[in-house]
DNA sequence: TGATTCTCTACTAATCCGATATAGTATTGG
DNA sequence: CCAATACTATATCGGATTAGTAGAGAATCA
């Protein structure tokens, strides 16, 4: 399960997405349009700010505003920037590779072998869709699951 | 990131399936041959015999034996056995189905769209690899990865 | 200047995770 | 039969993480 903190992100940048160009929204309307708690989200957005996704102006006619173009955010590396890693093993990930304490022999891992393809699958995907893509299908008729579980 | 005990629960299954058929295993074996905590992995033996994925004998020769065939252990439901629920998102997954609190129209979330196609392809992966796969492959020269993250 | 809005750090309550403790039940060799 | 052995079951616990709050501070603009 992704964090309640990924989830806001998200939806966060939903929004912010979908306002005018050079009009940025207020961290309140967020809150009241998204129903999303004030202050946490001041955090999360502090995040996305440090991680150049959007951009923010103080003071009164305040605000935060997308920064990066809806069609170059993928959604791997905007969900590692609020939850971290998303390997299920640390000898699986890329950016926070870290080899397990008691691994005799990694290539010959079982526990690495039995997740590689499937998350090798998983993350790719998550690193070719992007924000733009997910907004559009979003605004399309109906849609069918491919699957759950 | 999969949890400790979705680790110990593997190595343990790995461990049981390579003792020959007709003799089992006992914990205390397991914990010194694979370095497990006792008391942890005793609970965690209990939750496999419970799913029906081994079977054990109680008493001065007892110990813990493979029950079911590792041509037919799938890694996805053995990992729902330990862990619980796989899906990123309540509302994607088929075993523990909820919807998002303030979900409006799920067929047009964007979350949801986000994450369905990267979790279907990880989800089958996971659902069609079998531990007698994976042991063979991990018996075999070398192997490379096929991504990571 | 002062109202407004973002920024930054610290804190907290609740939950989860990994692990241990303890008491008990079944089996069997002697 | 009994004592040693091994599994069963439940309660507990410390530490880490998560979700969220508090409050002081800094920028902006009328």
């Amino acid at each position: 399960m992704i964090s309640q903190r990924a989830r806001y992100a998200f939806k966060a940048m939903v929004a912010l997405a979908r306002a005018k160009p050079g009009e940025g929204l207020q961290i309140r309307q967020l809150c009241e349009q998204e129903k999303l708690p004030r202050k946490f989200l001041e955090q999360i957005l502090l995040t996305l700010k440090a991680a150049g996704y959007i951009t923010s102006r103080r003071g009164r006619d305040g605000g935060y505003e997308m920064l990066k173009d809806p069609e170059k955010i993928f959604i791997g590396p905007l969900l590692r920037t609020v939850d971290g890693p998303i390997a299920p093993l640390p000898c699986l990930s890329r950016t926070a590779y870290k080899r397990c304490d008691d691994c005799r022999d990694e290539s010959h891992c079982e526990l690495r072998i039995a997740f590689d393809k499937a998350y090798s699958l998983y993350l790719t995907a998550l690193e070719q869709t992007t924000l733009a893509e997910v907004m559009g299908a979003a605004g399309e008729p109906a849609r069918q699951l491919l699957l759950n579980d």
